[in-house]
DNA sequence: CAGACTACCAAACAAACGTTCGGTATGCAA
DNA sequence: TTGCATACCGAACGTTTGTTTGGTAGTCTG
């Protein structure tokens, strides 16, 4: 029989993915990857995983199996994940909310012009990641290396510090919050402002009075 | 009977909540507010939506009746939704991934130190919203202003651009793109750079060669 | 051609699900 | 003391769920 009006499967022809320069949905075939954008749209909007005949009625499909077997195949893959009965999607797979970065446009909104994306902005882009905190940049010492007052400094307490690394440090017996580039001598630590008005700090290594509180990895400002 | 090892219910002894400022999640009882912990850790790590039985058992309670009357008050509240039998999370509740702007701290890391948190850093915060988009800034005409070359500045092409406002402008016959401030005056537009060594270009309002991008709304750098 | 792969179907099953009901316990306000 | 709100229980009901089975059909490779 064949009196139905679905759109018949389109054998071979699809082989991989051409779109998605970043690699992480790679290899799925058209089909998946729809199942996989209902799924994607669906947690992203609603905050909740959508059952597999709803997604089925969603692409107009009759029958709950057919998704399934895509879903197995995005398993496969990487992209979802199950434990017992209930399926979840692969960290990987989880789009952040963030927007593209955009070269020269030729013509009309730079939105529309898909070829001229560069990349994406976002939270993950940022290294806003659990672990890490922001602070509040106050004074100008470092507006010579354009860090103002009222920027947000995203801080790692994890990272490993290096020599010439910016660095968040707490300061003094009022462990005042700071920003400094760190260099790390035979006889101790000195941090750097980049504003020459202020001047570098210099302490022994061992000194309560300097606490490190890790090495900054981004910077953000609101205007 | 009584024999059971479950924390008893505090009666009226919580009227609302003491944390949370944002004041999203106001009113809710101290076990309300883990039950929607519970939800939205599950959505943001697994991207699905638990199920009652699983969230009892995160709670440790014997009953998944207990759990649809929590579920019931948040609805009530605002913080869940219901599309016939399915739960899902209100928009306004859910958080996107972010990190806690801290203040100074007394000691130990500053991710302990909840008191300290004054916000949270995320996406949303740095304006990463839809129909924006980010320019990649070249060359150093607004060093001036603490805007590098290689920082990312947010666009909103949809923002009404007042005098003095940072903006994103195609330039020439290149369409270049540039940051500069804008200015509107009776003869014209200006668009001045925060760097002197850097003219301020002047041109008549409907001049083809300038197109308006857009307002800057943010601006991020990573180290 | 056969074999492999994608894509889809209908029907059915057991497990898990949301939900309802009736009940107990506790603390607070009127 | 009565009333009300929060907080929890166990048992049950009907629905929805993920899953399995067995099948058809198209398209590409060897």
């Amino acid at each position: 029989m064949s009196e139905q009006g679905w759109q018949q499967g389109p054998g071979r022809t699809n082989k991989a993915t051409r779109s998605d320069p970043g690699g992480i949905t790679e290899e799925l075939t058209p089909r998946q990857q729809e199942v996989l954008e209902v799924i994607l749209g669906c947690v992203e909007q609603e905050g909740r995983f959508p059952s597999i005949r709803e997604i089925a009625s969603r692409l107009r499909l009759a029958s709950p199996a057919t998704v399934f077997q895509h879903m197995e195949a995005l398993e496969t893959k990487g992209c979802l994940r199950r434990r017992g009965r209930r399926w979840m999607l692969d960290p990987k797979v989880r789009r952040d909310q963030g927007i593209p970065i955009v070269g020269r446009v030729a013509a009309g909104s730079p939105l529309t012009a898909v070829e001229q994306i560069e990349g994406q902005l976002s939270a993950d882009f940022l290294g806003l990641r659990k672990g890490r905190f922001g602070v509040r940049v106050v004074g100008d010492s470092m507006s010579g290396e354009g860090i103002l007052e009222g920027d947000y400094a995203i801080v790692d307490p994890a990272a490993t510090i290096s020599n010439g690394d910016l660095v968040v440090a707490y300061l003094g017996e009022e462990q005042e919050v700071t920003i400094k580039r760190f260099f790390k001598h035979p006889w101790g630590i000195e941090l750097r402002p980049a504003n020459p008005r202020y001047e570098t700090m210099r302490v022994c290594e061992g000194d309560p009075s300097l606490r490190m509180a890790g090495k900054v990895v981004g910077l953000m400002r609101r205007f």
